[in-house]
DNA sequence: CCATTGATTCCAGAATAATGGAACTATGGT
DNA sequence: ACCATAGTTCCATTATTCTGGAATCAATGG
């Protein structure tokens, strides 16, 4: 994961609206939310939603299927495990260290915790 | 962790300067590193990297300490951890999922991955 | 006490993001 | 073909964030 599309992915969450809905799409899970519900529960203008909605989108946190006259939105947890493993990547250049000690990073980087 | 300060700190990392001084201090880890380092090695104006890092300080990402004439910022760890737990909190309701199967959430969060 | 180094604050211009009204597109029912 | 419903796009306004030059503050050494 690159540094522009990490950039991306922050800044698509860090956004009331955006994180609301976000985190309403990972409560949600495989079944998804549309944006009709997600409008109703979150108080939000259709327009003002679907325009963060494809924020999100853009940054690949969420994916969108049409079904029938809805469209569905369902959170990426790929995408979301990408993020949180670069932040802590080669953390404390391999020494200890207090982070998570269940590794949210993959064996292959240096951090030993 | 409140939302808001969740916004905050994903705002701070959202932005290509904040987020590679971050990510030098996650792996300098306890030694930390001072501005005057950190902005040669970025390539970034001296009041440019103190207006960035203030914003991470702000956030609680990085702590400041005094040493002499230098300041040493260092990463806060337990701070992204919990960033990183807010994301995924709750996730799918409770079913079996995608995330992290080593859980970043702590134990009483309804996710069972 | 003055000079020097390391770091921050002040400020104003430039760039970027958020908002919501109105118009538009797509699907399904009659 | 027509209407209703679900979502999206367009657009202009407003608000926020980023940037770097100049001035300032803090600590040390002569």
């Amino acid at each position: 994961m690159e540094q522009m599309h990490v950039i991306q992915s922050l800044a698509a969450l860090a956004q009331p609206i955006r994180l609301d809905a976000f985190r309403a799409l990972v409560v949600a899970g495989q079944a998804g939310l549309t944006p009709g519900r997600m409008a109703g529960t979150l108080g939000v203008p259709a327009n003002t939603l679907s325009f963060h909605l494809k924020e999100l989108a853009h940054a690949g946190l969420v994916t969108q299927e049409r079904v029938s006259r809805n469209i569905v939105y369902r959170a990426n947890f790929e995408q979301v495990n990408a993020l949180l493993g670069y932040l802590t990547e080669n953390c404390c250049a391999g020494a200890p260290c207090a982070v998570n000690p269940c590794a949210v990073n993959p064996p292959d980087t240096a951090c030993a915790c």
